[in-house]
DNA sequence: CATGAGGCCGCCT
DNA sequence: GAGGCGGCCTCAT
């Protein structure tokens, strides 16, 4: 039984509850997963977003500052874009924060 | 509100 | 087995 791949899964999934047009952070998600599975952090959902984030809309999950990761900043602004998400000075406005149930 | 300095959790040499 | 790093976070200045 391999339980990592329940753990990207788990990141996969909650990331699938952000709507479309709202963005959230990458602790939040780490938060949500973690309080199931009782492991991972905020580094450990971006390691999984860089392998299996592919298939889902990893560009709706920002930093907790609401700025952009700059490994992707550029990709992620361009997908943001097309989702009706302004950046204000490289930052996503508040007003677009999904907040995951906890 | 913008920066800076720890710290956390796993994973990879 | 030890050390270093990452699509980060939080607290303090």
């Amino acid at each position: 039984m391999e339980e990592i791949d329940e753990y990207a899964d788990a990141v996969l999934a909650a990331l699938d509850l952000v709507p479309p047009g709202r963005i959230t952070s990458y602790g939040r998600v780490a938060q949500y997963v973690g309080r199931s599975l009782g492991r991972g952090g905020p580094r450990q959902v971006a390691k999984v977003m860089r392998d299996y984030g592919a298939s889902v809309a990893w560009y709706r999950c920002v930093k907790s500052d609401r700025s952009l990761a700059v490994e992707v900043a550029w990709r992620q602004a361009e997908m943001l874009s097309s989702e009706g998400v302004p950046l204000r000075n490289g930052r996503v406005p508040k007003e677009y924060w999904f907040d995951l149930p906890s």
